[in-house]
DNA sequence: AATTACATGTTAGGAAAACTAACATACGTC
DNA sequence: GACGTATGTTAGTTTTCCTAACATGTAATT
C-alpha cells in the first residue's frame, strides 16, 4: 500500500461516523462502560455541536482492545500503561525510521517491551474491528 | 477474493451503523431528500426499535449514485428503473452463472442495456463509499 | 470482619436529534 | 396559468443521549 493510500485510509478510520448505540451494539459493552473509558482518558471521541458522542472505527477497535484486556484481568491502570507505551513506540518508530537502521530498531523496541512485561502481562492481540469494514 | 470474503464484506457493509445525521455529511444531501427518496423505495434504510432510521454503507453508496444521477438530470422514474435493471440483472447473472459460459451472458446483459439507454441516458459511474472504509 | 477501591448498574431530569405530517416554494412542462 | 416534481420549512412528538448522583458486587487491604 502507498503511504498516501495509508495516510487516506487512516483518515476514514478516525472520521466520527458512529453514535453510542452503533458502538454498543459492535463492541457489545454499555453506555457506562464506555463513558467510563473516556472518563478515563482511554478514548476521545468526537462530539457533535449539540453534545452527542460520535465515535469513529479507530474508536471501536480501541474499545475492544479494551475490553480484551479487562477481560484479561489487566485494570484500567495497566491499559493505560499499555496503551501509552504504544504510543510512544510509534513516536519513536517514526522518528527512528529515518535515523537508524531495521535491527537497531527492532533492539530498541525489544527493550520497550520487556518495559512493560515487567509489569502486567496484556493481551497483544489486535482489536478486531477490521470485521466491519471492507 | 474468496466468495466467504465477498459474503462477509457485503454483509458488512449492510450493517446498519449510521444515523441520519452522519449520513448526512458523508451525502451532502438533506435529511428530507435523504426521506424522499426512501418514501419512494430507492433505499429501505433499518429502524431501531424506536423508529429512528439506521443506514449502512451499501446505502450510503446508493445515495450517492442517486445524488449523481439526480444532477445528471435524471428523475425518481429513471432512477428507479435503472436500479430495477441492476438488481434483475444481477440476478440473471447469478442464476447464469452456473447455466451459461461466459460470452453467453455478455450477450445477455448487452441486451438488457440497450433496453434502459432506449429511455434514459443514466449515469452508471458506481458510488464512491470507498473513500469512507479500508 | 470491616473498609476501601474499582468497575459497572441504575435512576432522574434535561437537552438534542430524529420522526411524521402538513403546508410552502421553485422550476420545468403542458 | 395550472400542474407535477423535488425540496424547503415548520410544528408538535418521541427517542436517544447527556450529566450527575447514588447503588452494588467483587477483590484487595487492614
Amino acid at each position: 500500500m502507498s503511504s498516501e493510500n495509508k495516510r487516506s485510509s487512516e483518515l476514514r478510520r478516525s472520521m466520527p461516523l458512529l453514535p453510542i448505540s452503533t458502538v454498543m451494539q459492535l463492541t457489545e459493552l454499555s453506555a457506562r462502560q464506555i463513558r467510563y473509558y473516556e472518563e478515563h482518558e482511554l478514548i476521545q471521541p468526537h462530539r457533535t455541536e449539540g453534545n452527542r458522542r460520535m465515535f469513529s472505527l479507530n474508536d471501536v477497535d480501541t474499545l475492544l482492545e479494551i475490553k480484551d484486556m479487562l477481560e484479561q484481568g489487566v485494570n484500567m491502570a495497566g491499559i493505560k500503561k499499555v496503551f501509552d507505551m504504544k504510543k510512544h513506540s510509534s513516536q519513536l518508530k517514526a522518528q527512528a525510521k529515518e535515523e537508524i537502521s531495521d535491527s537497531e530498531l527492532r533492539q530498541i523496541l525489544r527493550e520497550e517491551m520487556k518495559l512493560v512485561q515487567r509489569q502486567q502481562k496484556p493481551s497483544l492481540r489486535h482489536g478486531d474491528m477490521s470485521r466491519f469494514y471492507q
